[in-house]
Formats: structure tokens, C-alpha cells, sequence
DNA sequence: TCGCCCAAGGAAACCGGTTGACTGGAGGTG
DNA sequence: CACCTCCAGTCAACCGGTTTCCTTGGGCGA
């Protein structure tokens, strides 16, 4: 039981409370406070600002929105929170949301209508200013809706065609990067799994994987797609070095994915072919997230500019809320390679 | 350019346009549609519903709040997002609250004052009705902040003794699952990886593996503490396994941890002693994920009922928002052991 | 027939900000 | 000295719901 002698409820001070304590109008209060009147004097700001310290002022929320003004809060979709890559978008989005002085929510989409509607809702309800959109497929009916509606959004990483809303990373530089340190590594036979086909960096990736490869020459270049998951690795993997069983040499001599739990299941996949990595075949994957560089043997990979998106993007939305207009964007950092022990040259000994 | 025949900004119906089209006053269709007045004939009530359908209306949440109604969101707080054992919480949460017709927003804990002000300020800002606080340590702020306050609020996986609040699941248990399991398999020298001190399930585990260890009249039963990640498996596992570096056998066959993380920290640095997976240590882990299972070797885990937890909490803090007291509450799934080859009898042969 | 009560629903006051129209006074101008 | 302008703020109407009383009409008992 809380101690009576205190508040329980420290009642929160109010826009009238401030104005009262600065000897002002509420109106002078709000202007002051939002920054928006010039025509203050600078004594009576400062007395404003002071009062409201004091007072531990908080606008609510709901009366500000009511009365017009924006909600201060955005709204992020991601295709699956299960996957740490999404996690650490939203991770940069977030933090930079709350730095620009937003407050952005989290929402993930379950492939159902649900997620769909209930983020429509969200700007029905007028509880955000804005959209972020990671999950933007082809026939996605959220594209429509939105872009059909007047509120501001953003594609995140998956990108609509002529929208001019897209934040997108370089991942047709990846895919250079990856397979720039395998040819030089000596593989010529390369394999790459590809992400579910219909979706925009999974797209980018497979078809610079190809273009790049067709440059350097190699002797094969083969791709199988699947999910983004372990799985999808898995079965990718075997698809890709099914021809292994008969105990011939394997068709490729290198594998690169285009995620980090591709990877990981095609890491399992190689050994249950009785292969070994990197001895018999190297794995590149794509993503550097903690987890890599404690795989058995630890995982070589391209790093790409996550978080970097997610603050990118919060940037270019906020941005658009205020008015100015927005074109496609591609974040300037670099993918990376983080080299570790899952490549080596083709038939190294261990 | 959409189309310029359909508006672009299809008029969000308010509470008056459906009150005209019903044929009714406002406050009636605010009656019904919030199912609070009984005293509405039955085919008033239908007209109102009809009308609200047809129209598509969405309260406005900014203006409900400010009415004094509830904002229908609540707000999650966890430690780590990077950490996909709460990311699993969350989404149990998210999909209960859904479910409840409440809208749930996630925060991340950076370990600053800075998560500490923001959750608070989400309460002050009258932006949600609750909270559900899954990273209470002794002596943050926010649990007293929120304990002297009168928002409802849960903690979450964290217990605060005494609040009478907490939702928890059966961490105890969890040691004596995986003790029991390679208790059977011949293990007689185990050592446990538990997180960091302090933390309720870290503290907890940690204490129901000596009790069930001294129970099973144990050689050893060895502890190091670590943080939940990765990094921390190596070096806690480094710690119990040291004396194994002059050669001799190591001083525990078996390892059971408090994370999945740490696990697959454990296995690296298991594997950089020179000791075999699982001839020379079994390793079992907290956590069943999708990722578990693709680790070589494929990790024993104990699978702990992250999603319940999420959905058990947000109907407990829902309750309590509905004014019905609560009380402590264990998440009544047990924990269920999911094997795999990372554990063998001690001493085996490959 | 009168009076009373209750069911069904309406009028209006709020909630806490924002915003554009408006005002009092100081200073400049012809 | 009358008039105009501009500065520094104030007034009050609104945003879209919720909720508290209040009205109204009809049924029923005496």
C-alpha cells in the first residue's frame, strides 16, 4: 500500500496550469511550446519554458490530435518479427523516431488481411502521422489503400515501383561484394539461394548475382530460391547440391544467401550431404548479426547497413510529414564483408 | 497520380454522420456502439450498427481519450529486442491484444534513464490504459515510479516481490526438466550457465539447478554466470571448462544454460577447447527456436512458453484494467524438453 | 380520470489542446 | 495632432467523442 501522506496522483499539469504559472495565455503557451509564433518576446518565452519545466508538463496526446495537430507517432509494418533482420530495422527506426521526438509503433504483418487492416486502422483511428512499410509485396492491397490515401508513407526495403517513397539498401552491391571475395578466393562455380521471388531485394540480389557473375566469367552460376528462413536454406541447399549425393564432386564449390537463417540452414544442409565447409563448399550469407560469428565454423558475411535503413527511412518519412517532397532513396552506406571461417579457396585442405 | 474520380480522402464518418444516418443523437450511438446503456430499444440498436457498418466508422482514438474513455493500447517494455526470446513474448502479446480490441506498443529498454522517461511519458502523454513491464530490476526507476502511480500495470517474466502483480512461467521447473534429462543419460558433473545475477528467472533457474542437482546426489554441480547473449556462453563456458585446458577431462560433462544464446556461445567455445559436441559435453539450452534446430550439432533445448506468457499477461492486465484485482500468476504450460544431438551419454563414441 | 414511474433517447457540458481573428498600446509619419 | 502600423498577446471557436442529467410519452395502479 502506497504511503498516503503522498500523491498518489501527482495531477498532471495541464497547458491552463502553465499559462497561469507564466502569467500568459493558454494560446501564448502553445505557440511558445510548438515554436511556431515568432512574435513572443524572448523574456516571456523563457518564462513559458520555465513554467512548463517546473510543471513537468506533458501535452496529452489525444487532445492534440483532436485538435488538429499531429500525433507525433509513426507506425512501422515488418513481414515477420521472427526475423532478427526486421528487428534491427525497426530497432534504428525506433531510436531515430524518438530522436526527431516521434513515437513509432511496431507492427508485424501475418501474411493475413488482419495486419492489413488493423494498420489501416491505425490511420483511420488517427493515432499516427505516418507509415513505414516494410512488408510491400506485388498485390499487397496496403499498397493500394495507401497509396490512394493522402497520408504520408514510406516503402522500406521492398520497393514499389514508381512511387518515388522507396528506402532501399544496395543490395545488388552485395552481391558484388560476395562474390568478388569468392572469385578471389579461386571459386568459379558459385551457387546463390535467393529469397522467395516476387520481392524486391531478393529480386535485386539474384539478378545482380547473375550479372555480376556473367562478368567475372564463372565456369556456373546456379541459384535455387526459398524463404528467409533455416528452412528455406535447407531445402534451397539441397536443390542446389542434389547432384552431390551420387558422392561426385559437388556441382558448386561456394554458396551465397540471402539471409543469415539461409545460411544457417544451409550450413546444416552441406553436412547432412556429408560435405564439409569450407573445405568442400564456402558459405557467404547475408546480414551480420551477432549469431554469425559463433556458427561452427563461424560464418563469413556480408554486412548491410540495417539499422541505417530504419533511421534512413524514419528521416525521409518525418520529412515528408513536414511537407517536403520525397524521392526514391538508397542508404550511402556500404554493404561490408565480414570475413570468417565459412569461406576458403575450393578444395583447401582443412 | 491516382485517379482523380474516386476522392482521394474517402471522409472519415464521425460519430454525428453516423448518429444522422441511424436517425439518432449522438450520445445514443455512443451508447450502443460502447454496448454501455441497456436502456436502447433492440432495433435502435440495430439501425445504429447497420449505419456504423455502412459507413465504416472508426472512433477517433485522440478524441476518446480525451473524453475521459480508455485509449485501448497498452504499451510492452522489454530488455532487448535483439533478443528473440522476448521478440517471442512480444508477439503473444501483440496478437492477445489484438484479440482484445487493444492496440500494443513496443519499447525497447536501452539500459538508459531514456526508456525509463519515455515509458512514463506514454502514460502521461495519455497515450495508453497499461503496461506490461518485462524488464524490472531491483532499483529501476520505473518500478517504482509505476508502483506509486495508479496506472495499471504487469510485470512480466521479471517478478517484483510483493506487488502481487507479476506473470511468470515455471523456471524451476525448466532446471529440473533439463537436469532430469541428462540425469537419465548418465551425466553425473554438470554445470549450469545462468544469466545475470539479479534478474528473476536468471536467479531463479540458477536456484532450482542446485536444489534439483543435491536432490540427484550430483558429483558436481558447477555455476558461472554470464549475459544472456552469446559472447556471455563463451565466457561463462570458458570459466567451468578452464581446468580442462591442461588436458585433462573436463570438470563437468554436461552444460545447461539460461539462454539459447548463450548455448550457442557455449558450443564455440566448447569447440575451441578441443572438445567434442556431444562426446565430450552435452549442451542444453533455454528456449525453443526455430534456430535451435539447425546448429551443429542440432541443440537439446527446454522449451519454455514465451508466447503464452505474452498472452497470459496482457489478459491479466486487461483484467486489471477492467477493475478486477489480480494476483501473482504462473503461466500454467510446463516446460517440455525438445531433444536433440547435442546431448548423449557421457563418454560415448561418436 | 389522475398521478406516478419508467423506458427511450436527446441536449449540452465537458476533456485539453490549437489556431485564426482580434485588440491595446507603443512608435512612426505627414 | 490625427492616423496608421506593427508588436505581443488574448479570445473563443473548434476538434470528435463521452457522460450526466433531463425530457417526453405511454402504461399502469388507485
Amino acid at each position: 500500500m502506497p504511503d498516503p501522506s503522498v500523491p498518489v496522483q501527482p495531477v498532471r499539469a495541464k497547458l491552463v496550469d502553465v499559462a497561469q504559472a507564466a502569467g500568459v495565455s493558454k494560446a501564448t503557451v502553445s505557440k511558445v511550446l510548438n515554436g511556431r509564433d515568432l512574435s513572443v518576446r524572448e523574456e516571456t518565452r523563457q518564462r513559458v519554458h520555465e513554467a512548463a519545466r517546473t510543471l513537468g508538463y506533458r501535452p496529452h496526446s489525444g487532445a492534440r490530435a483532436l485538435a488538429g495537430a499531429s500525433t507525433h507517432a509513426l507506425a512501422l509494418l515488418v513481414p515477420a518479427l521472427a526475423n532478427p533482420t526486421y528487428v534491427t530495422i525497426a530497432r534504428g527506426a525506433y531510436q531515430r523516431a524518438r530522436e526527431l521526438g516521434y513515437l513509432s509503433l511496431l507492427a508485424e504483418d501475418f501474411d493475413g488481411q488482419e495486419a492489413d487492416e488493423s494498420f489501416s486502422e491505425l490511420v483511420q483511428e488517427g493515432r499516427v502521422d505516418g507509415l513505414l512499410i516494410a512488408s510491400a509485396r506485388p498485390g499487397h492491397s496496403l499498397v493500394d489503400t495507401v497509396s490512394r490515401s493522402s497520408i504520408p508513407h514510406v516503402f522500406l526495403n521492398r520497393s514499389v515501383e514508381g512511387s518515388g517513397r522507396n528506402v532501399t539498401m544496395d543490395v545488388a552491391r552485395s552481391s558484388v561484394t560476395a562474390l568478388d571475395h569468392l572469385h578471389s578466393l579461386g571459386h568459379r562455380a558459385i551457387g546463390h539461394i535467393a529469397g522467395p521471388p516476387g520481392i524486391t531485394p531478393s529480386d535485386a540480389r539474384k539478378e545482380a548475382f547473375l550479372r555480376h557473375a556473367g562478368q567475372l566469367g564463372l565456369h556456373a552460376a546456379l541459384v535455387a530460391s526459398g524463404d528467409f528462413t533455416e528452412d528455406g536454406g535447407v531445402s534451397a541447399t539441397l536443390q542446389l547440391l542434389g547432384a552431390a549425393k551420387g558422392g561426385g564432386p559437388p556441382p558448386v564449390t561456394a554458396l551465397y544467401t540471402s539471409s543469415l537463417a539461409q545460411a544457417i540452414g544451409a550450413m546444416g544442409a552441406i553436412r547432412s550431404l556429408g560435405l564439409r565447409i569450407p573445405e568442400d563448399v564456402s558459405v557467404v550469407g547475408n546480414d551480420d548479426l551477432p549469431v554469425a560469428g559463433h556458427l561452427c565454423p563461424p560464418l563469413t558475411t556480408v554486412a548491410m547497413p540495417l539499422y541505417d535503413l530504419g533511421t534512413t527511412a524514419v528521416d525521409a518519412l518525418v520529412a515528408a510529414i513536414r511537407g517536403t517532397p520525397m524521392g526514391d532513396i538508397v542508404v550511402p552506406t556500404e554493404p561490408r564483408l565480414v570475413s570468417r571461417g565459412s569461406t576458403t579457396a575450393p578444395g583447401a585442405t582443412p
